[in-house]
RNA sequence: GCCCCCAUCGUCUAGCCUGGUCAGGACACGGGCCUUUCAAGCCCGCGGCACGGGUUCAAAUCCCGUUGGGGGCACCA
């Protein structure tokens, strides 16, 4: 049997960090097991329906490495108005994979339903169902449809005027839940609501939608988050009724915030798009993710896993039954390790966007410029944690600065006097290069340093604020030569300036 | 209110199923080394089996209860 799972987003927005770990699972799966793994849109909710946001979800899984191996194709993708719908069309043998395309089959298997006694219509009004729901909360009594139209006499409710069907649940008895992660759970029917099936507007809601589809694409299992446990025995029933053969079942732990609350749009990165506008790599993510509730058990303390060897060792029924809560310390510190891993001029290529956003560099990169970035890049590389680091460690390079403050550029113990004199000396210690290496730079300045009499910190502090005007820079010796001399011999002029001027 | 899930350092986890190795690793944190700043790297340290009962010669591990946390109860998914 080939495996077969599913991602079933709603076109709401942008997936949250929680969901798409549980993405990573369903991906990782089917490609230990040698599976297929689809994607399909669940746009039944014509209210809550995004446009645009079927592009972001598949840009973003694109981004992250998630392949899908059948999913919308190009005619489904363009009548849902999806932009550049070629390069996100994938089809297969079982679509359309966009549920707004296939409502006629929710309808037949509704009405299916109905003919063998398993759902009925019910014309009760929203008005009515939010009264009994408030008597219900009122008498603190389980809310649930009251059941007002089930047992009405066939034809009370006509086909033709505006009605929901809904699934009639047995009064008695218990429908189990075969989880593949926790075992058992029981339900007792009678805690079961008669759940809405078909809604008045012609579109299937949630509970319907999914079995019928996950029948008709054929998914073997179903592995998702456990928020969802509660309904699955509804879908049980669906399966029951309608004679089909249900999926193995696989609930995974959510994802929680820091504090162990629910993920939420507060601090830091909640979404795909956001992680990426941050500077998070996409294997450095998909790295995370994938240990986030899973580990590769006894015996491998590694944490840092390629995406093939992540595949080889997945075990989706070692994933931890217990909630994980995200890390941002944890992904920053991978993030890191990932950027350190990359060959210099591969950094370069990720990092070009985050200074071209920045309007440090121009976007059409000429080979100058490329030649300076590229001298950069090893300068920083072991600095970032984030790409979008890059702007604040290497914006003077491309930028004026202000000339530091006196406050600042005062050697403490040494006084204005002795700061000036510093000043003056690394000039005529550096006019004079000719080759303005790094070394011949750092001979000098080393040269200087010996010279005063002097502490190391003393005088590159005072050079790294004049010529970078910040106190924490990429090492100083590169950073001067990359600025050039001209350049640096000007900014040390400044600094000396803004001395003079400030101290009357 | 009713139903469901979960429980090892602050966090992610190994160990649990097949009771018996000082409960192992990583992030974070503290200290040290290196050092022109910041990083990176190396070394050391801090810190945990939620609680209470059983079963057993022996319990993180098996059973029950308590507490705590999370989730679900829509013409949303």
């Amino acid at each position: 049997m080939t495996v077969r799972v599913r991602f079933a987003p709603s076109p709401t927005g942008d997936p949250h960090i929680g969901n798409v770990r549980t993405v990573v699972f369903n991906w990782l799966f089917a490609r230990r097991m040698g599976g297929q793994f689809i994607l399909r849109i669940e746009d039944t909710d014509r209210t809550r329906y995004k446009p645009g946001s079927i592009a972001v979800i598949m840009e973003g899984m694109r981004w992250l490495g998630l392949d899908w191996d059948e999913g919308p194709g190009l005619e489904e993708l363009k009548r849902s108005g999806v932009a550049e719908a070629e390069k996100y069309a994938v089809g297969g043998p079982y679509g359309p994979y966009i549920q707004s395309e296939r409502l006629a089959l929710y309808r037949q298997v509704a009405e299916e339903l109905i003919e063998r006694g398993w759902a009925y219509r019910c014309n009760c009004t929203p008005e009515r169902l939010e009264e009994v729901r408030r008597m219900q909360r009122a008498q603190k009594l389980p809310v649930m449809y009251d059941r007002h139209c089930r047992d009405l006499p066939p034809g009370a409710v006509s086909p033709d005027e505006p009605h929901v069907i809904r699934l009639r649940v047995p009064l008695t008895g218990q429908t189990v839940v075969h989880d593949a992660l926790r075992g058992d759970v029981v339900f007792d029917n009678a805690s079961l609501d008669d759940q809405i099936l078909l809604k008045s507007d012609g579109y299937p809601t949630y509970h319907l939608a999914v079995v019928v589809d996950d029948h008709y694409m054929k998914i073997t299992h179903i592995i998702r988050g456990d928020d969802w446990i509660p309904s699955t025995p509804k879908r049980l029933l669906i399966y029951q009724a309608m004679g089909w053969e249900p999926p193995i079942y696989c609930h995974v732990p959510l994802v929680t915030m820091p504090g162990g609350k629910k993920l939420a749009k507060r601090a830091g990165a909640t979404s795909i798009t956001e992680f990426r506008a941050q500077g998070y790599l996409p294997e450095a993510l998909f790295n995370f993710l994938a240990l986030l509730g899973w580990a590769p058990g006894e015996g491998e303390d590694r944490e840092i896993f390629s995406r093939e060897e992540l595949i080889e060792r997945f075990d989706l029924f070692r994933v931890n039954r217990a909630p994980a809560a995200f890390s941002y310390d944890k992904l920053d510190w991978m993030n890191g390790v990932y950027i350190r891993s990359l060959p210099p001029e591969e950094l370069l290529e990720r990092l070009l966007p985050f200074w071209q956003r920045a309007g440090l560099v121009p976007a059409p990169c000429l080979e100058d410029v490329r030649a300076k970035l590229a001298r950069i890049v090893p300068l920083i590389q072991e600095r970032l944690r984030h790409l979008s680091d890059v702007v604040e460690w290497t914006d003077f390079f491309f930028v004026e600065i202000a000339p530091p403050p006196a406050e600042v550029l005062v050697v403490k113990e040494l006084g204005r006097e002795r700061t000036l004199e510093i000043l003056r000396r690394a000039r005529e210690v550096l006019a004079p290069l000719m080759d303005f290496g790094e070394e011949a730079v750092e001979q000098a300045l080393r040269g200087l340093v010996e010279e005063l009499g002097l502490k190391n910190r003393q005088v590159f502090g005072l050079i790294r604020w004049a010529t970078t005007g910040k106190d924490v820079s990429p090492p100083l010796f590169g950073t001067l030569s990359i600025l050039g001399k001209e350049e640096v011999l000007a900014r040390l002029e400044a600094a000396e300036s803004s001395l003079l001027s400030s101290a009357t």
